[in-house]
DNA sequence: GGACAGCTACTGGTCAGACCAGTAGAACTT
DNA sequence: AAGTTCTACTGGTCTGACCAGTAGCTGTCC
């Protein structure tokens, strides 16, 4: 449960200007583009002092709703919705846990996995085409070696998670892939390239991209939890690994 | 992709204290209670003028960091992380969007789901006594009406979470619940007392509670999905279901 | 007419100082 | 020991100053 201060009884004089920006925003009367009016028209719009209109500022900017430059005469501009306030969460909450890794393996396949299922069955032809280019390029990264092909792997989770449109599974894998990345990047550099490992993947995923074709939401649901768990499984010590394998054989088609 | 900006040459005042504060909580040397120096001991560490400290207050009580009182001789006090971020984000991306609803029932399923099965794999005696008392609530709630129910069932599903020893995944799943309240609150209050389907729902936390003594990973995540469909799905329009539907059947035993 | 350089009137970034409402804790009284 | 009062701080808010940075206008050259 989060913990509750006391109501105030009004709000501080940054907040207001918060509030009022944040609904333009949720309303759309402000799209992502659009720029805010400069802060000392602002202080005017609002009454109140430079340092309190600067001091929302820096909350919206936080928040990843604006962005200012130092002299823009135009004013902050809104932002698209961004992973970065998900990433400092996960941050906060993974760093330096001895299990972080385990539990970030978790939260990506739990998203991914689900988006894998609303990407079958929401898919566009656009979004075909896109899935099929972007496997195309893990093909040609595989060539590159692994740092090349990581990130082409993780572009190609990012097309599934936009052919889920589902902007908050979507964001929400983003930041946690990028977390994993940011963990776990020297230990693959360290263990060198794995063209094996490489070929298998590109498998799994022309498989999911068959299934999400296919629009067999099941089957794009097990491949995501299958392929995690076998390229990453062998990273999570033994004893930590019982949680994580119970996700992947969750919904496993019956062996024989 | 989020957006980038140019990287910049050199931080802005206020981001060096943001900075410092982030990797002193980050590295476990300010714990949750612990208090900054005041706002005038900063301006001397930092050798910067008060309202960039201020400004840099701003930022990290946004991110849910910190609490400062007015008037308070302690300084800001360092709390533990909160659902807050994350409830932001899920209202900056569902805001009046026609398939709000579906799309946080989807992150709901997708979540509670591993919670559940994680939760099975991961839960000690006291959990289970935790579960016992929240479902003995809920019994007890069902008395007082659809409103104490509802409170009684978030709070079920929460210890839930708490069990599943996965931080992340406990705040994403209040978060998403939290919205979901918001957005149908009126809605089940509204539609009235439904004694039957409270009596199935304490029935079907039953079978989760008893899923997860037994340690049937499976089990519990599968009647998550299948619990949350039948509690929810009515509310979804019918050609928005096929997607929730698809991952509420995934891992269902066969018929028969 | 287009490219380029220079200029200007703004912008945001940072700071110092002032003042006020609010608080914790010490001192005092009962 | 409990309650009240007082004080020296705190955070909240504001004003004003100054500076680096920018967009866009103007003038020149080709």
């Amino acid at each position: 449960m989060s913990q509750s201060s006391p109501a105030p009884v009004k709000p501080r004089a940054f907040e207001t200007i918060v509030r009022h920006v944040e609904a333009r925003v949720l309303t759309g009367e402000l799209k992502i583009g659009d720029r805010l009016p400069g802060e000392r028209e602002l202080v005017t719009q609002f009454g109140v002092g430079r340092s309190s209109v600067r001091e929302a500022m820096r909350v919206l900017e936080s928040n990843g709703m604006i962005a200012s430059r130092p002299g823009d005469p135009r004013g902050a501009v809104v932002l698209s919705p961004t992973a970065a306030p998900l990433r400092r969460l996960i941050t906060r909450l993974t760093h330096s846990s001895a299990s972080s890794l385990v539990d970030l393996l978790i939260y990506r396949m739990t998203l991914e996995s689900s988006a894998n299922s609303l990407a079958a069955t929401r898919r566009s032809e656009a979004d075909l085409l896109r899935l099929d280019e972007a496997l195309e390029r893990m093909r040609v990264a595989r060539l590159q070696g692994q740092a090349a092909f990581s990130q082409a792997d993780l572009d190609f989770h990012d097309v599934v998670a936009q052919a889920s449109g589902h902007a908050l599974l979507q964001l929400s894998a983003e930041a946690v892939r990028q977390s994993i990345e940011q963990l776990i990047s020297a230990r693959i550099e360290e263990s060198g390239d794995d063209d094996e490992l490489m070929q298998r993947t590109i498998e799994h995923h022309q498989e999911v991209l068959t299934a999400i074709r296919d629009r067999d939401a099941h089957l794009a649901e097990h491949l995501a939890r299958s392929s995690l768990f076998e390229y990453y499984g062998h990273l999570v010590p033994v004893q930590q690994r019982e949680a994580l394998a119970a996700l992947a054989s969750f919904g496993s088609p019956p062996a024989g």
